[in-house]
Parts: structure tokens; C-alpha cells; sequence
RNA sequence: GGGGCGGUAGCUCAGCCUGGUCAGAGCAGGGGGCUUUUAACCCUCGUGUCGCGGGUUCGAAUCCUGCCCGCCCCA
């Protein structure tokens, strides 16, 4: 408890007066359960009440008696009647004290009723003159009673700051988030049901990994000492789930949290959620059609159709999605054939304003090429297919194209989405390809995968030919939730600290 | 890293351009009234590091400057 010469008057004032009624209810103000404050083993949710008597004419009082739980939100008091808004996870709901009603105990309890903190109220339901559904009160407990004040009733936790430091009052008092909350779960629940039903097997491999792998990002360290040694929190899972190919599983996916330690914008939080998924005897062409019904199977669960607004603009994601090579996007951006041969990629790229790393190839230049020119002004969902070799590494060589690989990136809204590949399963090949990573570093390229023998060591016991995805899981929810950033979509985003 | 915007009461905000009754409003809170309210209403009550530090000035929430935090844009 914070109290001091650093409070506010006002702030200081609402603290006494909530101490001063804690202090009155005395071991009344934190009940241990329904059943002992009220006599109810079980509230009735306002949703409850609402769907059986939502129909009901003015002015109506029902036998029916039901108990209702939850945070007040509301306090009018009119003298001889006091109404109450509760708010449940279900939503609100008006409770009326009549004065007249109520016992002398209740009485004084009313008197102690504050917005912020959690009540019961049991009694019959009805509605008021005006149609307001209500339970009339006969009794009341205190459940919890709030020290500190609520923030303010009309406009809410505005502060985007606050919203995210104190997310617990952000969800107390603005409804319309916790559908946020509710589209992610969604979009589990539909990934789970689409994987299980196509023979998936759900596992969980480690978090705490002794080369982090997977993917190109720089990733947490920590140190285990027992063992005497580093570890990486994991930037991706697949190296994990392959070995799982190896191991005959044929079918797994794994929902979790990555770590990478770079920036923090509107599209990334330095740990966020993925799912990746192993198809044995699939390919890229495999992968593209799961990710579109998972994706499909997420938007109908969570928003019940297909096509719907992000930040204003119409997004369709209904029929078979746009297949487009990189190559032939980046060079209808730069208006002229690009293509790995060329000579002139670095020059070509420094007049369309990159800034060109000397440890740079073609593959990586073309890449750059796109996510500059292309990726934002993808809105309508496409894949991105055949990325260079030089920028994909756990990827198979495109069965025509040399110097490509069979990676197709998934954009929407300008968000790359999933990167789905046909999978490198040939030792040699990775070994080669780790290889090239390794000659990038040496020429100053920062970021590159690392060499995983271990990993080596499983593909040269045999994985079957397959396809793999990722899926960003708050990407994909900033998109069905129509919020503006991820920041928005997680609930505890980092943030630096409040008080440096 | 660069640019723009913001930080004033617990919360939501006004005041800043144009320095001087500028420490303000609403909500929340204290006191009083009210038996069908719906942001209830009526009367009444203000003890704030104006983000932090420096400067200009007779005088700074207001102008200048450095820093911190947030949001947006760019790299």
C-alpha cells in the first residue's frame, strides 16, 4: 500500500474513505465464497438472465429468484431505492435495493456498496417502469471490496499505457476488449479442430534450446547453472517438430510462444505466439491449402464470415488465394525483369533508395526488393512464392528453378502471415545451406542461422519428404479483432518500465 | 537513429499560440436531499512536483533547452 505526501488530495481522500468502509465491514469485506456470503452455490450469469426474460414488458415482478456476482460498475442512489450495475463475464446487469425491501443488515451493507467493488445480490427479476430487466434485491453481500478507485465510468482507461500496464482495469471496464480476448481463444480452437480432424498430433517441445535455430533472429540468452551453460529462449519451432519427422510422427503442429530479441512495433512484441505444423509426404502446394482453411476456419469462428473490414478497409479472404512468384512481383514494382543473374541487382536496389549491405547477394537483395516495394501494398491475402535459397535455409531447392527454394510466404494486409515450405529432408543439402550462413556471417551479415549439429544428426537418420508452416497467431488476431497493433492483441505486450 | 504529436487532480480532458485572478471542468470522492434511475438529478466541499532538470523573464503550466515516457511516421 501506497500512501504518502506523493498522493493527491483527491487520491487520498477515495483510499480513506475505502479503508474507512473496509474497516466497518471488517471480515465481511473479502468473502470466502458465494455460498457463505449469500447462500447461493452458484451466480446466474447476467447472460442468462437476459436470454430467458430479455422479452420481458415493464413493469413486471417474477417468482423466479436468481443470484447475481460481479464487479458495480454503476451506484444511483435515489434515496429510498439504490440501483446497481453489475458486471459479470457475461456482461451488465441492474440490480434495484429497495429500501423498504431490504433487512436492516442488507441496509447497512448498502451503505458500504462502492463502484469497483464485487457484490452479490439475490432477489426476484423483473423489470422496472422504464424496462430495465433487474433482479430486485432481497439480499446483498460483499465479496470483495475495492480499495481504489475505478477509472472513470464514461470514457474509460483512454491512456494506451495505462491500458497495457494495468490491463486488469483496461478489461474492467471496457466490454468491447474482451472480445479480443475471445477471438484468440477462437482462433485456437479452430486451429486445434482443423489439425485434429486432418490426423495431427499436438506436442510440445522445449523452449530453453542449446542453439536457437529455426529462423534468422537474434534471441534471448540465459544460463542454466546447474549445467554450466548458455541457452537460447527459441525464435521458431521447427528444428524440434522435424525431429519429430524423423521420430515417424508424420502429422504434429505445435502452438507457442517464440522469443526475439529486436524491436518493438506495431507487428512485433519480443515474444509472440506460432504455430507450426509438420506434413509428411506434403509440400509447399500442401502447406498453401491448409494455411488458407486454417486461416478460413479462424476468421468464420471468430468474426462468422469470410470478408469484413481491418482498420477500414474491405478484406476478403473467401476463394482460392492469389499464387504469385517474388520474382515476378518485384519486378513489376521496379518495372523490369529481376532476376538473380543479374549483375546490376546491387546498383538497381540503391536507386530504388536501399541501402545495400556489402555482405548482401542476390537473393538477399531481392528480398529486401520485396518487403520495400511489395509486401505493404499486398492487402488481399497472396502467396509469395520461390524465395531465394540465400534467405530461406531449412527450405527444399525448387524442383525447377535453380537457385530458388519452395518457401511461399503468405501476406495479408501488408502482413507477412505464414511462411510455408516444401521441406529440405537431404543432410547434405542443410549442411550446404547451414554453410552459406556460415560464409554470410563471416562476410559481417549479423543476423544468420547457426550451424545445428544435432540437428544434422537426426536428418541423416532419414525424415520423410514433407511441407511445414508457421502461423503468426497475433498477427492473424490484429487482423480479426481489427485492431491497429499487437501491442493491442497481447495482453501484457513489453513495455519499459514505469520508473526508471 | 531522424521527424511529428502528446504527458496538467485517481480517471477523461480544457488552459499553452498571445507569459501576469491560470490551477480549471466533468467523472470519481466527502456532506446533505430525493422510491423507478439509465453518463439519474439538485445543493455543497479542491491539500495538483502542470513528466523531470536547466535557462530566459520582475513573473513560466505557457517561451527556449536537455532528458525521460508514450503514440504515429520515416530509416
Amino acid at each position: 500500500m501506497t500512501e504518502g505526501p506523493e498522493l493527491g488530495a483527491r487520491e487520498r481522500e477515495v483510499l480513506r474513505a475505502r479503508r474507512e468502509s473496509r474497516e466497518r465491514l471488517g471480515e465481511r469485506a473479502f468473502a470466502l465464497n458465494l455460498e457463505l456470503a449469500i447462500g447461493a452455490r452458484e451466480a446466474t450469469t447476467s447472460a442468462e438472465i437476459r436470454e430467458r426474460h430479455g422479452a420481458l414488458e415493464p413493469d413486471r415482478l417474477l417468482e423466479e429468484r436468481s443470484t447475481l456476482a460481479g464487479r458495480v460498475v454503476r451506484r444511483r442512489d435515489l434515496g429510498g431505492l439504490v440501483f446497481l450495475v453489475l458486471r459479470d463475464r457475461a456482461g451488465d446487469l441492474q440490480v434495484v435495493c429497495n429500501r423498504l425491501d431490504l433487512a436492516e443488515e442488507a441496509l447497512r451493507l448498502l451503505e458500504e456498496i462502492d463502484l469497483g467493488d464485487i457484490v452479490a445480490a439475490s432477489g426476484r427479476v423483473g423489470t422496472t417502469r422504464r424496462g430495465e430487466l433487474s433482479i430486485f434485491a432481497e439480499r446483498l453481500a460483499m465479496l470483495t471490496k475495492s480499495l481504489r478507485p475505478l477509472p472513470e465510468k464514461w470514457h474509460g482507461l483512454r491512456d494506451p499505457d495505462l491500458q497495457q500496464r494495468q490491463r486488469y482495469l483496461h478489461l474492467a471496464t471496457d466490454l468491447d476488449y474482451r472480445r479480443v480476448v475471445h477471438a484468440r481463444a477462437g482462433i485456437l480452437r479452430a486451429f486445434r479442430r482443423v489439425l485434429d480432424e486432418r490426423g495431427f498430433v499436438e506436442v510440445e517441445t522445449p523452449v530453453l534450446q542449446p542453439t536457437a535455430g529455426g529462423a534468422i533472429a537474434r534471441p534471448f540468452v540465459t544460463h542454466h547453472r546447474a549445467l554450466g551453460v548458455d541457452l537460447y529462449l527459441r525464435i521458431a519451432l521447427e528444428l524440434y517438430l522435424k525431429r519429430l519427422l524423423v521420430g515417424g510422427l508424420e502429422r504434429v503442429y505445435e502452438i507457442g510462444r517464440n522469443f526475439r530479441n529486436e524491436g518493438i512495433d506495431r507487428d512485433h512484441n519480443p515474444e509472440f505466439t506460432m504455430l507450426e505444423l509438420y506434413q509428411a509426404y506434403g509440400d509447399y502446394h500442401t502447406m498453401m491449402e491448409i494455411g488458407q482453411a486454417l486461416i478460413q476456419a479462424a476468421a468464420l469462428e471468430v468474426r462468422g464470415s469470410l470478408s469484413f473490414p481491418y482498420q477500414g478497409r474491405e478484406l476478403d479472404l473467401g476463394g482460392e488465394w492469389r499464387r504469385v512468384p517474388m520474382l515476378e512481383l518485384v519486378s513489376e514494382a521496379v518495372g523490369e525483369e529481376v532476376t538473380l543473374e543479374r549483375a546490376d541487382l546491387p546498383e538497381l536496389a540503391r536507386h530504388r533508395g536501399l541501402d545495400v549491405h556489402p555482405s548482401w547477394g542476390p537473393g538477399k537483395i531481392v528480398l529486401e526488393l520485396f518487403e520495400k516495394l511489395v509486401e505493404e501494398h499486398l492487402w488481399e491475402p497472396t502467396w509469395v512464392l520461390d524465395l531465394p535459397r540465400e534467405v530461406s535455409p531449412l527450405a527444399r531447392p525448387h524442383r525447377s528453378t535453380p537457385g530458388l527454394v519452395e518457401h511461399a510466404d503468405l501476406v495479408i494486409c501488408g502482413m507477412e502471415i505464414i511462411p510455408a515450405y516444401s521441406e529440405l529432408s537431404d543432410p547434405d543439402e542443410q549442411r550446404r545451406s547451414f554453410e552459406i550462413q556460415a560464409e554470410a556471417r563471416a562476410k559481417g551479415e549479423e543476423e544468420t542461422h547457426p550451424m545445428d549439429e544435432d540437428f544434422l544428426l537426426a536428418l541423416e537418420h532419414g525424415m520423410p519428404p514433407a511441407g511445414g508452416l508457421g502461423l503468426g497467431v497475433d498477427r492473424l488476431l490484429k487482423i480479426l479483432a481489427d485492431r491497429p497493433s499487437i501491442r493491442d492483441v497481447i495482453l501484457f505486450p513489453h513495455l519499459r518500465p514505469a520508473d526508471p
